[in-house]
DNA sequence: GCCACAGTGTTGCAAACAGCAACTCAACGG
DNA sequence: CCGTTGAGTTGCTGTTTGCAACACTGTGGC
């Protein structure tokens, strides 16, 4: 388009290497909760329940990976499935209490983790570096139109 | 850790969703080159050769995983082995020129996705998300100590 | 020169992650 | 009541990954 295209081509090598080491680096990280099981128990924590479908159109993964994913979060005492009242096709996905601790804790080191990889910026490039990117991850969901 | 921390948590759950949707859609984009394909032989034709120890080391996965991944993209014919004269131990890695060929699509419909994703921003931001991913890459390299 | 040791990569095994197609069950529209 | 759509599940398969054990190369005593 115009010309910032010169900046494209490393801007899509630096997400590349992001996207394959930010989850082999999560696991060492907290090795209790895998990344997906984080992921996951961390969107139900935001929204405060959402529907696997939801999940589905977050990530963009076929329904029978998130299905399984959720089986066994559920499994594990991770989260809890509730029947809504006046459907009884979906159902609302909830972190349990178990899961919300074992949230808390992987969040933690996240966030220390995140920090210390950070330390030495301004405020203000902290700030900008998420507002990009959740500009970015909007936009993601508009291109693919993956619903 | 200023109070810039409360940018910290928003900035976590965008790098977990961005690293685990951009997968899947990179394979969206380029079927015929997985992302971990992809993700190989662009780093390789970047620095023009490395060895399976460098991107063992910049991607955090184990020796085992590059191998076979290495091993993979030689019998589809898309990377050839060098082997160095003065040292019998390490090999070359080098995308062959169907990689490159590959590769080049590949890019070409990578850089108009993040283009589409992007439209609207000015160079300024995107530049400034370029440069802010590149310093938390290097960052991550130096923190996580992996070699 | 031989032998322990470090470096580099490969292989056997097992698990997690993911997609596709076929299925069940619930809701809705005639 | 029946066909259709929506939401999830399950069988099957293939990919991605780690760990441990291995093979082979180079290096440094001795």
């Amino acid at each position: 388009m115009t010309d910032d295209d010169t900046e494209v081509p490393g801007l899509v090598r630096e997400l590349v290497t992001l996207s394959r080491r930010f989850r082999a680096n999560a696991e060492r990280l907290h090795p209790d909760l895998s990344f997906v099981d984080y992921s996951l128990l961390s969107e139900l924590a935001e929204r405060d329940g959402a529907r696997a479908g939801e999940l589905v159109g977050l990530y963009g993964l076929n329904k029978s990976t998130i299905s399984r994913q959720v089986t066994a979060l559920e499994r594990a005492g991770l989260l809890v499935r509730e029947t809504v009242p006046g459907n009884r096709r979906v159902q609302l996905l909830r972190p349990s209490d178990r899961g919300r601790e074992l949230l808390a804790r992987a969040d933690a080191r996240m966030y220390r983790e995140v920090d210390a990889r950070t330390a030495g910026w301004s405020p203000e490039e902290v700030r900008a570096l998420r507002t990009l990117l959740a500009r970015y991850n909007a936009a993601a969901s508009a291109v693919a139109g993956d619903t």
